[in-house]
DNA sequence: TGCATATATGAATAGCTCTTCAGGTGTCGT
DNA sequence: ACGACACCTGAAGAGCTATTCATATATGCA
């Protein structure tokens, strides 16, 4: 069933990890919002939302330092996949972090990263 | 400052999240290690390797149903940002999550997707 | 109603990424 | 040393993505 030789106990582990692995469905939807934080302007707004809790669009535009436009086209993918919550106020639309497992995610990388570092 | 007329309490929460907000080196570093887990086959292949704890490339191949060269590839890439660390053992080759960060990383994003679902 | 502001959307292009193919390196068994 | 095996690497093409420009919608104000 494997592709190589592996040793005995290796052959177990195979078996046992294709039963327990994610599907290729779960493993998309993984990926896809993992794909959605790999972005350097998409990041940046997110991290700027885990700091100021809410902003709106030109103010996100203004701190991340990019067009109106692009922060608008970034904002409807997060928005979209559940990443980010948005209200109006007047003309203006604040943006803010769905929920808690987005701000540990991002805590937790940035931990990451200067752990590593 | 702001590109847009702001209320007062919004031009201080826009000046305090520029000062304390992610630097665009930083940025660009987390953003590069979402990015690396934002693919379906090395999503997989990390999920994979969460699992077992340790598997060779053609085992892992084995596992996630993707060519061999294809597994190579996406390894280098992972290995290179620190994200899998790997070991020879004869003329196979194992790799493992490099830290608890990245499991912990995994573990939490899956999380996130069941309750969400 | 008319104008300015704030945000959203569509189309298009430049740039990147993943996979595949072909070939290369290193290790084991004989 | 030779052949088989496990893995790596480089080049190339198909497909996707992010930004920009132009335009559209929606709200507030006079």
């Amino acid at each position: 069933m494997d592709g190589c030789v592996t040793p005995e106990p290796d052959a177990a582990r195979v078996a046992a990890t294709r039963d327990r692995l994610v599907t290729p469905q779960e493993a998309t939807r993984l990926a896809e919002l993992f794909r959605l934080l790999g972005d350097p302007t998409r990041a940046r707004l997110l991290y700027a939302l885990l700091e100021a809790g809410e902003l709106c669009v030109c103010d996100l535009a203004d701190v991340v330092e990019v067009t109106d436009t692009a922060v608008s086209h970034a904002l409807r993918l997060l928005r979209t996949a559940g990443i980010v919550a948005s209200r109006r106020a007047g003309r203006m639309i604040y943006y803010r972090l769905a929920d808690g497992h987005v701000r540990m995610l991002l805590d937790l990388s940035r931990e990451h990263l200067r752990e590593v570092t």
